[in-house]
DNA sequence: TTTAATAGTTCTGTAACATAACAGTTCGCA
DNA sequence: TGCGAACTGTTATGTTACAGAACTATTAAA
């Protein structure tokens, strides 16, 4: 069945509505606007977002192994062996041997690899600032809690 | 180096202070909650999370192009044609031809798509309900706006 | 009327993982 | 104290969910 088409001049708005019923939609396109703003910040220093994820947790944690960064970062152990490669091949981290368990690397960053730590949060941080600039500090901290208390209601 | 491992009794709690400073870290994790339900959902049905979106939008858009579906989605024109052969497949929507212009289709979902589109909506609408039974109408209001006002900040 | 632009399509590539199977090591306990 | 189970890291392969470039058919513009 042919459609008769009146040409519209002006560029005709989508209804999305139903869509914006659902949380997951909306969140979607929230967390894409953000990831991509983290995303350039991150390219520029040739990182991608779960290989910086993981300094920052070896940053603050150190000599952790990488079952517990996979615990961390809710990627498999597999796939830490990769980020773990990446970041070690850079001397960003060290893999050390632990006295007493043969199986297990204690992962620590390096003095590069804090600095480049710090540099990269300080650039993102005002990336964000700017990204956020029309929330308040309050609406931020709600924002902040509401999303965590989505989290935390996994089934 | 190796280091001395005093083995903790208790599972070591993995500090995430400066992620968690980050909001697309809080985002990606909520959003990965919410994500997962709905994938149930839809899995029930054998519906990816893009499909059904498609066919949202093609439901409350009858006759639109898979141009503006695409941009509707912000995915590239060559991924529709992959979800729309899909749904077509599937017989929930239609490809038809549009007097005046025969390169375009005019997508329309059937009575079979309309159908389907509506149940799922139900269930979502439930599973979602479930997983924010935390949070009261005022807050999720308030968590829609905020998502909202992140989305629209985008460069 | 030749040229440019547009819609849909196909093919290939890529990112970011997961899954399964494996070796080396340590633990549980009979 | 020895032996199977469990655990750590690793490799190889598969999957998902797209993007990008190049193509054809068609329409619009110069």
């Amino acid at each position: 069945m042919a459609i008769s088409a009146s040409k519209p001049a002006t560029a005709p708005q989508i209804d999305d509505t139903t869509l914006r019923g659902f949380i997951g939609y909306t969140m979607k396109r929230a967390y894409m606007v953000v990831r991509n703003d983290m995303h350039r910040v991150l390219a520029e220093h040739d990182l991608r977002v779960t290989t910086f994820s993981a300094l920052c947790i070896i940053a603050e944690n150190s000599d952790l192994t990488q079952t517990q960064l996979a615990g961390a970062l809710k990627i498999e152990r597999s796939s830490v062996v990769v980020v773990v490669d990446e970041l070690e091949g850079r001397e960003l981290i060290s893999r050390n041997r632990v006295e007493g368990d043969r199986r297990t690397y204690a992962l620590r960053i390096t003095l590069k690899g804090r600095r480049l730590f710090e540099r990269i949060v300080e650039e993102a941080k005002q990336h964000e600032n700017a990204l956020l600039s029309d929330l308040s500090d309050a609406e931020r901290e709600t924002l902040f809690g509401l999303l965590k208390r989505v989290e935390n209601s996994a089934s």
